[in-house]
DNA sequence: CCACATGTTGTTATCGATAACAAGCCTGAT
DNA sequence: ATCAGGCTTGTTATCGATAACAACATGTGG
């Protein structure tokens, strides 16, 4: 029934109606308006929905602004985000925004135009000049970073890539156990030992993989080949792969991102090693083409919507109660395992 | 030199310094810090350097939500997705974002839980509460869809997959010319016709690529296969491909997206016909991997980023002259030829 | 029957910025 | 010299909601 009248305000121009509108409509005070459409108890039934139903006939929608202004809450959230299409922050997004619907949160949006910290400040300001009451962090931190520091401190701030800063929540995936499960699989087919390439090394994600696949080499009493490190683009999946195709011993590979994966097996292909009859290869991510390109790749299955979802979590409650303390909680990966890897053949 | 004073308001809790903390500082009125921070020209030099420098002594971060209410301005603009972790929603969102900043407007994300016009309703109507200055549509709008139709009235709004509603701005890439480039390509490869894989009908986009791909054929005047249908997932790609496969005169396939076609390419070699060799295929978009799975994909490339600064140049139009007329604009897409199309061997 | 708690509604002040207007000063043309 | 008009700055009212407080009604236990 929502017919949308509108006034005429002093310049003659149309003008949503407000709260005042509102009351006057239904003969009540603006404060009760402000009552029943914020859920208040204390208000007959009666009045309430007196009130709604004047709501409904002018087609009343509440102005964001006014109430940030004088309630001081924005109920809005920001995310900082690379600007590369990748599917792991695209899906962190998508699941930050659902759980802050739910939650009653609007979510804005800044890229953080490189990793720099200046860069990623900058983005932070930006969803800090919006009053936004918390920020989730979907890029990784250098610790010790003033700039970032600086605001993390003022604004609830979650990272997700396991970036441990002073002030902010850390929400991650077990990013060792990661590295962990794809080396342990791929020792367990057989393979003497496994190669690994990286991505950059300001990534913690990427750092602690390396170190879960160093450690599951050096447990089972393995040879620890030299590192590759890539970009997470598929180009560099891809120059890393002829390195390796020209490497005889090389029979077993742990990638860091499915799209680097994706690169390295084209190489390995180029090259005449078959995978994985000559080469088994494990990446991270299991991205929506892991299962149909050829072959399907065995990959690291990362939990994004979880992982959204409890940084959402962490945040609000860091924003209803300011003096808990930054808490760190770790998520697990699963293994899945499809036909890029198989027995040493060796 | 942010030193970020705060000042102990009546409850005793800190405060961020307002712009009437800064006028005091620099001995000013708060309307010259207003001008000197909105870029009036007419403020003296003198003037203005004092009031900078206690905008950085004082750390002073503008409350937008005052802003917004005093000017009606949120500077803010919003854009409508899919939770989809897709490439071209997630290339469309960036690009928008980063027009977006780059004009000085902040960008909202709302996703839509689906297709359905009440779903997008509902997104937008979110938007709306935030007091948007404008609407980026992501996702297909059918015609006449009243809810949608009524917020694009009040809110410029465009729609970026070709959707014509009444009120809204159309920025689009000719999906008509991808259909058209794509089944001419396979053609000219001497293919006697190309069967094609379609998104659903609910995307523009989908039924535009399935009109050109008709009117090519029919132009060259082959036999128009029947049309197979999927929903843009790898899956459905798979699925469809299980079909083609068993089809012996398919021997040229125009897939309505690169995800689906690797689906497609993965069904052609389990049923044991080689691509390019037995079944030429072209996908759509260009994503990442298109490059580096086997064989590398031939697709038509879109150009989102393009796409997107277009639309936020439109929406800038109409929210600073709401008089102008929606308009409409196409932009051209073009073929990247790989390795998975060859001539027709017979 | 009174004191006091509780429930319901209204009043007033306030959040922090900007628009609209006003006022003073300086310049240059008449 | 004088006045129009532009530049610079300040004053006041206002945007639309909510917090804090006030006021009144109602109910309950002593």
């Amino acid at each position: 029934m929502t017919t949308n009248t509108r006034r005429l305000d002093a310049s003659g121009r149309t003008r949503s109606p407000s709260m005042a509108d509102v009351a006057h409509h239904a003969g009540v005070s603006a404060q009760t308006v402000s009552r029943v459409l914020s859920d208040h108890p204390n208000v007959q039934s009666a009045t309430r929905e007196r009130v709604l139903r004047s709501v409904d006939q002018l087609g009343y929608r509440m102005n964001s602004a006014a109430r940030a202004l004088s309630s001081g809450r924005t109920r809005t959230i920001g995310v900082v985000v690379l600007p590369t299409a990748d599917y792991s922050g695209s899906a962190v997004t998508h699941g930050v925004e659902s759980a802050a619907r739910r939650a009653g949160y609007a979510v804005n949006i800044s890229t953080a135009s490189s990793l720099d910290p200046a860069a990623i400040a900058a983005a932070m300001t930006r969803l800090d000049e919006q009053s936004v009451e918390g920020i989730v962090l979907v890029v990784p931190v250098p610790t010790g970073t003033d700039a970032v520091e600086t605001i993390a401190r003022r604004i609830p701030t979650v990272t997700i890539d396991g970036s441990r800063t002073v002030s902010s929540e850390v929400v991650a995936i077990d990013q060792f156990e990661v590295g962990r499960l794809a080396t342990e699989h791929l020792l367990e087919l057989g393979h003497p030992t496994v190669w690994h390439l990286a991505g950059p090394d300001e990534w913690l994600d990427s750092t602690g993989r390396a170190a879960g696949w160093r450690a599951a080499l050096a447990e089972a009493g393995r040879e620890i080949p030299p590192l590759l490190h890539g970009d997470w683009s598929p180009e560099s999946g891809y120059q890393a792969g002829l390195l390796l195709g020209r490497i005889p011993e090389a029979s077993a590979v742990f990638v860091a991102s499915d799209e680097m994966a994706f690169g390295a097996i084209r190489a390995l292909h180029e090259l005449g090693r078959r995978v994985p009859d000559d080469v088994s290869v494990v990446g991270v991510d299991d991205i929506a083409l892991a299962a149909y390109c050829s072959p399907a790749l065995t990959t690291v299955a990362q939990p994004f919507g979880e992982i959204a979802a409890l940084a959402v979590e962490h945040l609000l409650r860091r924003i209803d109660d300011p003096s808990s303390p930054p808490t760190s909680t770790d998520v697990e990966a699963s293994l899945v395992i499809r036909a890029s890897t198989a027995p040493f053949a060796g």
